[in-house]
DNA sequence: CCTAATGTCTCTAGCAACTATAGCTTCAAG
DNA sequence: CTTGAAGCTATAGTTGCTAGAGACATTAGG
């Protein structure tokens, strides 16, 4: 059995995240030792190593609770944690295209400046006015972190 | 004059965001009619409008405040101004990279996907185990939104 | 066996960048 | 003059953690 100080390290885990994880109900209570202090088995590691790959891939803690919850019933049909990866995609491929426009523009900025005062800065220039831009790039829908 | 919801749909920017912003001091206080409603010139479009589109570039509200600080100063150097879009652009690069390495591994686990029982899913079998995974997608560095 | 240094406990508050709600006042149209 | 939209303030919620305070537990060394 491990403490949560270890459980942390083996899975590349903050420890406050992995109380974190337990309060929002994400991984079970934790068995707890005489002196109060949680303790985890195997179970509980492979839990949080998954939730650690899954935020990795960026997903979700919402699309992970399904994911898991999916998980928990080998005999289903693989059809919804299917289509939570595909939406996950679609949602990283939005979000490479909007990235790769913004690239395009910021290297336009930067070489487009010629390092002298902020008065003829194009960078500045720029910012203040969307017309000089060559791509699209407002915002077009929400974003998710990372 | 505009109030504050038509400076909000020639923005483009929502009308708690334009009063969030007074709030933390990116736009100055606007002036008040009679009836203690906010009014706004063409300057303050001109401010909306500039911050606005570095949010669409994906500067933080910090570096903002820095361009717009800068962009009060015309006689300045733009150095500072070209570093942080550097640094900006430095960020999207990187996102930009990790990105792809996410996006190369759900396609995989998606593909791979032979939608039969989750017992036998690829997805919820690579997101278990990373040693499954082509590319090491382990979360680097600290990332902002978007 | 005692002590000192960690590690862990709970609880609360904070981060970015908004968004939403409640309960009120003001304004513009008919 | 009335009604409905738009504005006001203030507070709380969102996501996914992270940081702190103050108290208890565990462990390594002397």
């Amino acid at each position: 059995m491990l403490t949560i100080g270890k459980l942390g390290e083996a899975a590349g885990v903050k420890v406050p995240t992995i109380r974190y994880y337990e309060q929002i109900g994400l991984l079970p209570e934790a068995e707890r030792s005489a002196g109060n202090q949680r303790l985890y088995g195997r179970k509980a590691q492979e839990r949080l190593a998954f939730i650690r790959h899954a935020r990795d891939l960026g997903f979700t803690l919402e699309a992970i609770r399904d994911l898991l919850s999916l998980s928990d019933r080998p005999d289903q049909s693989c059809a919804a944690a299917d289509a939570i990866a595909k939406a996950q995609l679609a949602e990283v491929e939005s979000r490479l295209a909007r990235l790769t426009a913004l690239k395009a523009e910021l290297e336009r900025m930067v070489v487009q400046c010629a390092g002298g005062k902020i008065a003829d800065c194009r960078v500045i220039e720029v910012l203040g006015d969307h017309s000089l831009c060559a791509t699209d790039h407002r915002h077009p829908e929400t974003e998710a972190t990372q």
